[in-house]
DNA sequence: TTGAAAGCGCTAACAT
DNA sequence: ATGTTAGCGCTTTCAA
């Protein structure tokens, strides 16, 4: 394999020269700069990028931390990340945790070796604070509201969405509204227990613990939610859902054992997936793939550090 | 940013044994390992892996080659090669090429510039003597049956799949047996238009190129295919479908506009998705998790070059 | 406009 | 068991 060493001697000029032909520099005789050419013409030769990559200390690679890359949310949201990426010339070293944090460390670690030049989490099990630590070796971008300047951050704000969605449902006379989240312990699942709170004290209905359904983030899990929802004495009248693969899911099943849509349960997704389009399933569109691209921006630092997404409210069959 | 040399100053050994140490060779006393252990936790050091990059010529790095990262088919497959990435201390470079040769060549171009030490093609658009060119620079595993030594390959005979397929429908009864792809000029779908093709002329009945239904891939896409379903006016009475994402939107939209099923109109679907399942949709399990983790060890040599999967039929309630 | 030379940070052959 | 040293292939400063 040809190096420039090779190139310069068989070109007969300097390995400066051949550099600057390589990299579009200018202050190249036309001549010289033919001579170059046809030495790489020759020896089909090929950058060794690493080399590049020791030298200038950047790798054009960036690191994307996602739970599951077989879930549509994160599938979309990676869509919009790998398009900015495509754009700018940088491709993406994939690091599927399933929320261990040990994987997440590994990610976080990438980046302290210089492998990769950014890292976008879309979704984390770590300590924010042992994240934020790590902004000293590279740009990190995560996926919720951060406070301090060291993060930058791209979001939706689950918090408005989950009200306006409760609103919608409560204006449709519903009072025993439930919900479905994936993991109790994410981070959208605590705004979204707080919007619930909220909403309830401010309307002074009680607070049912047993409407809310955890671990609820695929399609069959629709299943689970609506065997669930058949054993309950009193079940909710209405169920905001922690997506829309698992609304269609509720959909799906919910016919089969007598459970009426909407007549018996009004249902809203999340996400405003085609899935959810095609089935006439009430959805709060969120701009993922659009939050993907910005993500994208930013950890580039072409971007605000901060970004709010806001949710809207896609009315269909389901309420 | 510490370096090796900055330890080996602090420790008062040579770079040699700090190498050493970092790298778990012998011939290292107790006291200078200890040295250099303490420096490295005085300093925080860290490798700069560029460096080893260029030194060793590898990187540590596969790239993946997939036309969507958003569709299960893919994404189950993707899990599979992760799942060996992982536990060889591999990381995933993702190539999302939407189809698109430029793109698939950019990744044959990080092979040859030694930014991934091998290269897996989940689907290709790309020419395969192409691709096997490039087998110079590394090694290359592809998603089909191949000539020659040069690229490995792990592949479902899709043959043989949808032979059983068709013999299953035909021995419940059917003759008009129609099926959906998601590109016609596949390499998988030109296998089932072969088998298709010999099945009808073992069986003596004719060809009916308006049974093959191209450009099917998500659960959307089920929906569009019943429209046209409907407007047939001697349409199959029973359908070999995509995937099991089309065959559930089939399902889902067919009771609106009266095609019963099984009764009306029979479908199998393919990959025995756990919605398939649920929906209780007969299907081709095929094991994609499985063959994604084969692709990822024949990546690095630890496998045959070339295994086949067989696909096995489950029977459900749509046939 | 061109080239010599000094690294980037690491590994490993070789010498001791 | 330890150290010296020569690269890996490239970029870039500096001098000409």
């Amino acid at each position: 394999m040809a190096t420039i060493k090779d190139l310069a001697k068989l070109a007969g000029v300097s390995v400066t020269t051949v550099s600057r032909v390589l990299n579009d520099h200018p202050y190249v005789s036309k001549e010289k700069r033919k001579l170059v050419l046809e030495a790489i013409e020759q020896t089909k030769y090929e950058k060794n990028v690493n080399a590049v990559h020791l030298k200038t200390g950047r790798t054009q690679l960036v690191g994307v931390v996602l739970p599951f890359s077989d879930h549509p949310y994160f599938a979309q949201l990676l869509k919009g990340i790998a398009k900015q990426a495509f754009k700018h010339n940088y491709k993406l070293v994939l690091i599927q945790t399933d929320y261990q944090e040990k994987r997440e460390k590994e990610a976080l670690h990438m980046l302290r070796q210089k492998q990769i030049d950014a890292l976008i989490i879309c979704s984390r099990s770590c300590d924010l604070d042992l994240i934020t630590s790590y902004t000293l070796y590279g740009p990190i971008v995560v996926c919720e509201k951060v406070h301090g300047d060291k993060l930058s951050s791209a979001y939706i704000d689950h918090y408005q969405a989950f009200q306006s969605a409760l609103a919608y449902l409560y204006e449709t006379g519903h009072q025993k509204i439930g919900y479905s989240v994936s993991r109790l312990d994410g981070t959208s699942s605590k705004e979204r227990a707080a919007a619930y709170r909220d909403f309830l004290a401010a309307k002074e209905l009680p607070c049912r613990l047993d409407y809310v359904f955890d671990k609820m983030l695929y399609f069959e899990d629709g299943e689970t939610m609506v065997t669930q929802l058949k054993q309950m004495e009193d079940p909710p009248s209405a169920l905001i859902i922690t997506n829309d693969q698992v609304a269609a899911g509720v959909m799906t099943c919910a016919g089969r054992v007598g459970i009426n849509i909407p007549e018996k349960l009004a249902i809203i997704g999340f996400d405003d997936h085609p899935m959810a389009q095609m089935m006439g399933i009430s959805s709060m569109h969120i701009p993922l793939e659009e939050m993907g691209e910005h993500l994208f921006k930013q950890a580039l630092g072409k971007e605000s550090k901060d970004k709010v997404f806001h949710a809207t409210l896609i009315k269909r069959e389901t309420v």
